[in-house]
DNA sequence: AATTTCAACATGTTTAAACAAATTTAGGGG
DNA sequence: CCCCTAAATTTGTTTAAACATGTTGAAATT
């Protein structure tokens, strides 16, 4: 529960961006403004509208104000943004989501998992296959690594709902920092099997590992989606060079 | 040129990351000693260690101290980060840049390219066509819209060099936010006749929005890349959900 | 009328201080 | 030795203030 200020301003800001309370390229209210409109100071304020500006909502122009720069966008696929289970991706792409488990092991890594998944050599964990459905097409092949040691109790039934909201719900978990590669692969033997690729030779890969917050990675994933339905989303920021 | 402080110490502690002054997991100096460290106020490390933080280069944990959690990246394709220009890129990739100018064009927005790029109706923009090679082999099409309002003086030459470096360093430009999007596509006509593509019918495609330090959107580009010298990536992190 | 100057206002950077919340450490008592 | 407690340490949030830097517009000057 982030009952923070900042965290209060900043998601009343990004709704009323969201709901064009603001229209584009307009200059939302000055920080003084801000201020004696929500009660609290000016770095409060400045933290909430920096956020805005990473997620590329507005654009902060010295001496001039904060200008408005939200498109909404139309989205036809199925768009991969932060860091969110399949569950809720699905849900906020108004599809409906189910999973069939293909495969369900333990393994020890050896020199080559080790180094292509990034956890220690000699470390238990689950391997698993999972097949995810939108709207009853199979779309996505999910190869999922996880940390045996901190989810011991993990079952079949708990991976074919949300193992993300196991382990924050359940356990008690919290999920912070996930590094994501994309690529574009040829399509396998598997793939072929329980994915309709009509003549597709690719796929959209992310793999990605993901940290807890005692910065520990508990999961190595590679997640195989049909071209056709994949779109990935982000907002980049220019550093100046130096 | 940025010379906050806060900056310096990001970047003085990013090399230090990147250098392995500091091993895989283990705490940095706590923000006490940092500030001691570096003679300035705790705010200002703080703000430092946030930009690491977003970097993924390190996870704080509340009562424990700051750990570091960056892995160096085996990097064996064209790599994609954040706003570069593809000169910059292929230095950063090591590889040889060079670029040939298929198309130079002047256009006016109508409905269809409107609602595509983002841009308003009836506004004047130069159309570019340009392809990429590295190391001598052509793996990127770009098909590029710049505002022309912005850079009257854009030239073919100008296009095959860096229209960066020209817009930052010729005409005094920021660039700042770009907001992108992530698909895989069929080939096309136009990229069969250029690339090699072996027999990959798929493009990894990154089309983008870019903005200058006024807010103002002054690029829609199209970027696509031969599958197998790709590779984008991105840190993510998890915000809790309320 | 055109230009310059300056005041007002906008965001950007930095410091200082206080308190909250989570964790670790050190001691003391059983 | 173990357990509990309290103190010390660490990061998280918020406020306040000062100054820097860039922009704008109005007043004063030319």
């Amino acid at each position: 529960m982030p009952k923070a200020k900042y965290d209060t301003i900043y998601r009343d800001l990004k709704e009323k961006i969201e709901t064009e309370c603001f229209s584009y390229q307009e200059l939302l209210p000055s920080e003084h403004t801000l201020v004696q409109e929500y009660g609290c100071s000016r770095n409060t304020v400045r933290r909430a509208l920096a956020e805005l500006a990473s997620d590329g909502y507005v654009q902060p122009m010295q001496g001039k104000g904060v200008r408005n720069i939200f498109q909404p966008i139309t989205q036809t696929s199925f768009t991969v943004g932060g860091i969110e289970s399949f569950l809720e991706s699905a849900l906020r792409n108004h599809q409906k989501p189910r999973t069939k488990i293909l495969q369900f092991a333990e393994l020890e890594t050896g020199e080559k998992i080790s180094r292509r998944t990034g956890f220690p050599l000699g470390t238990q964990l689950f391997y698993l296959q999972r097949l995810r459905y939108l709207d009853d097409v199979p779309l996505i092949l999910d190869h999922n690594y996880f940390l045996k040691e901190l989810m011991p109790g993990l079952t079949p039934e708990i991976a074919e709902h949300s193992i993300y909201e196991y382990l924050e719900q359940t356990l008690g978990f919290t999920i912070t920092t996930s590094k994501r590669t994309m690529t574009v692969e040829r399509v396998t033997q598997v793939d072929e099997t329980y994915l309709d690729m009509n003549d597709y030779n690719c796929m959209a890969v992310i793999t990605s590992q993901t940290f807890n917050a005692d910065g520990i990675q508990f999961e190595y994933t590679q997640s195989r989606h049909r071209p056709d339905h994949f779109q990935f989303q982000d907002v980049a920021v220019r550093k100046k060079p130096g």
